[in-house]
DNA sequence: TATAACTTTCAAAAATATTTGAAAGTTTGA
DNA sequence: TCAAACTTTCAAATATTTTTGAAAGTTATA
């Protein structure tokens, strides 16, 4: 396989991958390419490698910067804006993490605590509405700790875990 | 809020956290529905319940049963299937990571390995490539055995997890 | 301060994913 | 064997998400 080739298939499938995952594409893309770039790329590269609309990079790279796993760099003399992504593989992660903690997890644990809360357990169904909603707050509560415990590590905490695990 | 209130958000919330997560919103409906129903449900009453069409339920309940999360109930002297969710949450989330894993991260980690291994590192571009790939690769693949090795103690997983990561 | 070089915005268009519903398939039991 | 009672399939319709591109906005510097 050649580089150019390799790249490419990398790129899909990152992409793919992302889709899977609930992530734009085109964002995953985004992503993958800027991961796998030795230098900074301007916007412009990036229309060009992934034939995408100037808003659509855009959008797109606004949104890598607010999940915080992607940056600008301001080069000297150059009016253009370049972008760079974060490389640290636990960073990433940790961004990734934190990130979807709080925009899907923590507001998911409040609706699972008000509807665990109500008063009306008079029939064998909400009894059991009330119990496996308790269950699952109490689960997806634990997971959520879980994230918060282990990105304050920071370093090399995915393998820092597996030697916990493996005790 | 009312018992019938509670369980239509809570249905509602589950499908919309599927979606986030690239899971079909209405086969995280029917799976929410099936978590929280005391009793084995007819796919008559789901469709019912959600709104939605016989092959609608029909695809998602055979999808749900692929991912090893729902399970047929036959009734004496009933003609019609009923069905039921997996409540055991360790269960429920080892299932979903395996899964997962298989599905999604082992095809990954192959791309990831193709292109990797690839001979044309003469520039710093095609090396930072290899570089960066093979990081990937054994982020990912860490990760990976981190599921098998979590998802095989099967009991309370999560909670021996959260103990052995507090010490 | 004017203009060129750039980025962002957003309504409309396109692409993608989901859903429908009717026909085909299957199973049970009279 | 037949027909009733059920489930599955899949092409077409619908809904949702993503993408485009041109206009508006911004910023640097001549």
């Amino acid at each position: 396989m050649k580089f150019s080739e390799a790249k490419n298939k990398f790129v899909q499938t990152w992409g793919a991958l992302g889709s899977q995952w609930g992530i734009n594409k085109t964002m995953a893309q985004i992503h993958a390419f800027l991961m796998v770039s030795a230098e900074p790329v301007s916007m412009e590269e990036i229309m060009e490698e992934l034939q995408i609309s100037r808003g659509n990079a855009s959008m797109n790279l606004r949104a890598l910067m607010d999940w915080g796993i992607v940056y600008k760099e301001f080069k000297q003399g150059e009016r253009r804006e370049f972008f760079i992504a974060e490389k640290d593989l636990d960073e990433l992660a940790t961004k990734i993490a934190r990130e979807r903690s709080k925009r899907e997890i923590k507001p998911a644990l409040k609706v699972l605590r008000e509807v665990s809360a109500i008063q009306d357990d008079k029939t064998k169904e909400a009894k059991h509405f009330i119990e496996q909603t308790k269950k699952l707050h109490d689960f997806v509560s634990k997971a959520d700790q879980m994230i918060d415990k282990v990105t304050e590590y920071k370093d090399n905490w995915l393998a820092r875990m597996i030697m916990k695990m493996m005790g």
